[in-house]
RNA sequence: GCGGAAUUGGUGAAGUGGUUAACACGGCGGAUUGUGGUUCCGUUAUGCAUCGGUUCGAUCCCGAUAUUCCGCC
């Protein structure tokens, strides 16, 4: 077998701006578009690496800031890396604390500053300071088969002057990044920001992209800003990044929000919401979202949903999910993970065989036209 | 039988002589997009055991009745 050192991408055909593709990685290949659970703590919550492997999940998403605090980079490294620590064999991608720069720094304009971002430990309260060195050395010890660039994650709303100087500051983080960075098996993604701002996202993705990334990915989503909003993002962006790399639209997954994507040309997506959604009882369906506590499904004894395949819809009921819920039993949890997650993993299958047989748009249109809450899309 | 205490929503219970009866649980909904979170938000008693009385006004004061609990016969 061919050791591919750095991530490589082969761009297999297009249906209109979607992208039927091929990612090489250090453990394995993968057809794109492609969706990538988060497993944050170097486990996707609840589930283990088998249910992941079952639901065939390609790449999953862990996170340099939580391992960074605990157990630790350098316990992870005696590991043997985030793969043998976690025993997951499949691709790892980590994120390199810059969301947590949005989601945990709460005076941007004191702990933001141009060498990096303090932060207060949400584990005990104790002041820490992350810089792009440093995300790029922990990175560099956990392992993972791709590492992102230390950015910001830059709020919604924010003004043209804090976006602007924020996104050169971005910039200037992926060059300090990858010139820190020190590892030949690992692939660095940059990121591109910009806001709302078409002239500011296209500086970024031009000024990115001269720096030579391994991947590109559109940053900044998913933060509030509405959806329409948010696809300009990505239009402002996608057009000035490399054809022969993977592009990447980072925390975004609803269902609706992924055709969106593809259609545009993205590649890979994460995000929290089928695990998190799963925990608080909602599952995906073709027909939309459902709230599996809700007493509709009290005496409903069939699976989740007809057309799916996964191990929950093979095995249970809605009413037994319900009565999970209810009964506060964390099974419950575990089921709608896998299923939710599958969901996901699925549609980008159908997504990938519709694109290769040229009918990317009318799988979309029908897949709209079986969602019965169109007011939720 | 005598004496004492209690009686507030589905549950556990706060509370006041004067517009919307606290809170918690439960119930019913909703939210959730690079995960601090099995979380957050909304809603849920036209009524305070029943019947009278006092009062401008009573869930709150008084009386009777009912039920429950605790003592003593």
């Amino acid at each position: 077998m061919v050791k591919y050192v750095k991530i490589k991408y082969e761009l297999i055909k297009k249906d209109g701006n979607a992208r039927l593709g091929k990612l090489i990685t250090n453990h394995g290949t993968y057809d794109t578009p492609i969706f990538m659970p988060v497993g944050t703590l170097a486990n996707v919550k609840m589930l283990t690496k088998e249910e992941l492997v079952d639901a065939k999940c390609a790449v999953i998403l862990s996170n340099t800031y939580h391992l960074w605090l605990r157990p630790g980079a350098d316990t992870i490294k005696k590991a043997g890396g985030l793969h043998k620590f976690m025993n997951y064999d499949g691709p790892i991608l980590t994120d390199s604390g810059g969301f947590q720069v949005f989601s945990l720094a709460k005076n941007k304009a004191k702990d933001i500053t141009e060498e990096g971002v303090h932060f207060k430990s949400h584990i005990d309260g104790k002041s820490l300071f992350l810089t792009p060195e440093l995300s790029m050395e922990i990175q560099n010890k956990l392992d993972s088969d791709i590492a992102m660039s230390f950015d910001e994650c830059i709020p919604y709303p924010a003004t043209y002057d804090y976006v602007k100087q924020s996104t050169e500051r971005t910039l200037r983080w992926a060059k300090r990044g990858k010139d820190a960075f020190d590892n030949e098996n690992q692939s660095l993604f940059g990121i591109v920001q910009g806001g709302e701002y078409e002239d500011l996202r296209k500086y970024s993705a031009v000024e990115t992209v001269k720096m030579g990334f391994d991947g590109y990915s559109i940053g900044g989503t998913s933060v509030g800003e509405g959806k329409e909003t948010m696809y300009k993002m990505v239009d402002y962006a996608i057009k000035y990044l490399p054809e022969d790399k993977p592009r990447y639209l980072m925390g975004v997954g609803e269902p609706f929000d992924l055709l969106e994507g593809v259609q545009r040309g993205i590649d890979m997506f994460d995000c929290v919401l089928p695990t998190r959604l799963a925990r608080h009882a909602n599952a995906f369906t073709y027909k939309g979202k459902i709230n599996l506590k809700n007493s509709k499904f009290k005496d409903d004894f069939t699976s989740i949903d007809e057309k799916c395949d996964c191990y929950t819809c093979k095995n249970y009921t809605k009413a037994y999910i319900r009565h999970l819920f209810v009964a506060k039993e964390g099974l419950g949890g575990r089921l709608l993970s896998i299923h939710n997650i599958r969901f996901l993993v699925k549609m980008m299958e159908e997504i990938r065989q519709a694109i290769k047989e040229d009918r990317f748009l009318e799988y979309k249109n029908e897949f709209l036209s079986n969602y019965e809450d169109k007011a939720k899309l």
